[in-house]
DNA sequence: CAGCTAGTTTAGGCAAGGTTAAATTTAAAT
DNA sequence: ATTTAAATTTAACCTTGCCTAAACTAGCTG
């Protein structure tokens, strides 16, 4: 079984593979070999040829015709890499006068390339932060992650008050308009209407500054309620 | 023949072909097949399987049993990766407090993961500078750069005086030792004895310090005489 | 419970970039 | 002018990671 568990240096694609399937579970509990591909961008066959390998290498489990979990030693790979990613975005922003809305593709290079060390001493120069700019928390050298479900938007009713806490890191374009609207994580803002049929949401900023939000915008900024 | 020349995403492998072919190239005024094999510690064949495909591409020409050289389009690329190579290493060192003699290893991963806009940003952090710590000129992004050819230590008279202006950035114990005797691109020295026989040297420093310096490394110091 | 569909896996290939062993060529030395 | 040693290339093969086409489950639907 354990094959070659503490291997050092994982190949780019699989510390790809790893990241990604860490991120199915989280979000969907569990990570099935179409949605891997789809993630990738890779034929579903690909995907089946690399979990048998990531099995062997003691990296996950895999039921056939089931979906794939990762192992601890799988699951402690991917965090390394999320944290990576996160204090790589978070270095390029704060210290390289990088936007927010193009520090994805770099860090998704850079990634496979940094030492540990090199993390360290990024870690050291940011101030060691808990979250990246978009709000994402940044696991520990230790593998710990904060693991708050946030709830998006679209959940918070009428009338009340929440925090944006967090937004996907992927999407250019998005991220983009989403500065423009002023929203970052952090803010607070008020829901003060919602229009039937999956329509846009009016929120209230701190300013008072009301603006519209579409639907499925509203559905992708990751949200916390104020009590 | 001029195939494939204006790719943009060169891999890893032809990346380093590129770099150690220039450099060969540089050093002797040609490149072999065994000596490329050498320097990227590989087999000879492999090398003669990978320079038919870099001839095809258009980045070199190759005389059969004879060695290699760089076409315009893979001498831009090697200096796109000589500068990078320099300029992660500035940075590295100016900005995020690594040392002299372990950088190498560093930079020679992060060379192909970075953008050329990263690269940008870490020059302009820099002050845009022309010369990396161990002394190498950093080609500009036009890809011009600094050809002095300097002459090893062991070439300088007894009696007269000369600027250390340049060391390798290979070796991390030789660098090591180079920091501990008070050696810095820059400093200027006098020659004041050698012995015979590939003897070692003794040189005086600006303050009077004295240090005896062995033939093999005072070989691998690189040095301008002062007029 | 039989059948269909969607998702998954197997089979067979391909390109990149390595390897070792054998054949060639160059060039140096008798 | 040969012979020979060293360097280079060719041949045959391996691994990684991807592909398409075809075969195979699982699980819903009638």
């Amino acid at each position: 079984m354990a094959a070659a568990v503490e291997r050092q240096g994982l190949s780019r694609s699989i510390e790809d593979y790893l990241k990604v399937i860490y991120k199915l579970q989280f979000q969907s509990g569990s990570a099935q070999t179409s949605a891997i591909a789809e993630a990738l961008s890779i034929a579903p066959p690909s995907v089946s040829g690399m979990v048998k390998r990531l099995a062997e290498a003691g990296l996950l489990t895999h039921a056939r015709y089931r979906g794939v979990q990762l192992t601890e030693a799988g699951e402690r790979q991917a965090l390394t890499m999320l944290r990576r990613h996160r204090i790589i975005e978070s270095y390029l922003i704060e210290q390289l006068g990088y936007d927010w809305h193009n520090v994805h593709e770099e860090a998704e290079r850079l990634e496979h390339a940094v030492s540990d060390g090199l993390i360290e001493r990024m870690d050291r120069a940011l101030g060691r932060p808990s979250h990246d700019p978009h709000g994402a928390p940044i696991p520990t050298a230790e593998g710990e992650i904060e693991t708050t479900h946030y709830v998006p938007m679209t959940d918070i009713e009428v009338g009340s008050a929440a925090y944006l806490r967090m937004v996907a890191d992927t999407d250019s374009e998005r991220l983009r308009f989403i500065a423009s609207l002023g929203l970052r994580p952090g803010v607070q803002f008020d829901v003060v209407a919602r229009q039937p049929f999956n329509g846009p949401l009016t929120i209230r900023l701190g300013d008072d500054r009301e603006e519209v939000i579409g639907y499925e915008l509203a559905q992708s900024l990751q949200c916390e309620k104020v009590q």
